[in-house]
DNA sequence: AAAGAACCTGAGCGACTGCTCCAGAAAATG
DNA sequence: CATTTTCTGGAGCAGTCGCTCAGGTTCTTT
């Protein structure tokens, strides 16, 4: 619901301000993973996406607004892989490459992604997100792990291993990374 | 060998400057606590502290300090209490109540701990003290799980327990919060 | 062609930021 | 006592911040 947001944007005008919106969204990306979110501000996101200041403005009335799109458009990103993960024939090892993926490329991404949730934690207004992701992850599991209890260990591992692989100071191994989740989902 | 770092101050002068100093590390900890780690700057804490701001200035010379010092000491406390947990009749039980604690009281310190996870990431002044914690938190499960590769595992739920918890909308249950911490450590 | 909607922008205001500097108080040491 | 070290805090500088606003351009609709 959250990713077809615009139907039919018939009008150019609005289709290319559309286009302007994601090209700050992606913009503020790229600023986070530079410098952190803490370092994201309309002048510096102005400057990343080569537009004028009060252009970030006009699409992101304040700050807030913006980082709020960036991490919606980020978490619906990490959901539709994990909804791949699900479908490909090793979906453990394919959660276990995602999990890798978020050291290097698309470091940003499990940046914001930990981000929003710390951020959620004090705003409303993202807790929904928090949520969607932890449905997510519920989802992908179920298919493995009938019983809930153990169900939601195995998330809050899902959740723990994201973070700690993001922090670890060189990139993790995607073997060892599958070999933690398939003892987990095999229930040892 | 980070909570022992003063041996004996003598001198009456310094035993009164790290009074303040400890001062204003919680001072600091009670701005996380009410509004994050991004309202932390050397003026409000020193307003919340009642000290003027260049005092923040003459114990921290840079932010950054101030901010190193109260998430490790922040560290410091967490690794303490899951000492004991670690020595208490039921270990994983005190775990669960650790765990539902971040959740009210306390509130600041999770949060603290898992901004000083995120920072860690991007600065290595700060990689010892989350591999400190990572540590702490395997010391804990060893007596409990031999095999390291499962361990590592349900360390990993631990960390992504206390965030989902953290974020959750409303406090969790301590039962079904141990009822994941028993499943996770009795291997199902 | 006229009207109106959507988009765009440069200038700028007030508030806050980190940090420096320096003169003086307080306390330990000789 | 005088000296040295530690601590205190007011003033202030240069920079960034979020955000407003008035007026402009571009496109769609009538």
């Amino acid at each position: 619901m959250n990713t077809a947001k615009a139907p039919v944007p018939t009008d150019g005008r609005r289709r290319k301000g559309e286009r302007r919106r994601r090209l700050l969204i992606e913009a503020t990306m790229r600023v986070i993973e530079r410098d952190g979110l803490a370092a994201v501000s309309q002048r510096v996101v102005a400057h990343e996406a080569d537009v004028p200041p009060s252009a970030v403005t006009y699409y992101f009335p304040a700050v807030d607004d913006l980082l709020v799109a960036a991490l919606t458009a980020c978490n619906d990103d990490y959901l539709e892989r994990l909804a791949e993960c699900s479908a490909s024939p090793n979906p453990v090892r394919a959660l276990a490459r995602l999990v890798v993926e978020s050291t290097g490329a698309r470091r940003a991404y499990a940046a914001a992604e930990y981000e929003l949730f710390l951020m959620s934690a004090r705003r409303p207004a993202l807790q929904p997100e928090a949520l969607r992701w932890a449905d997510g992850v519920d989802a992908f599991l179920a298919p493995h792990i009938a019983d809930p209890v153990e169900r939601a260990g195995v998330a809050a591992a899902v959740d723990g291993l994201f973070l700690r692989c993001f922090c670890a100071p060189e990139p993790p191994d995607v073997e060892q990374v599958h070999a933690v989740l398939a003892r987990l989902v095999s229930g040892q």
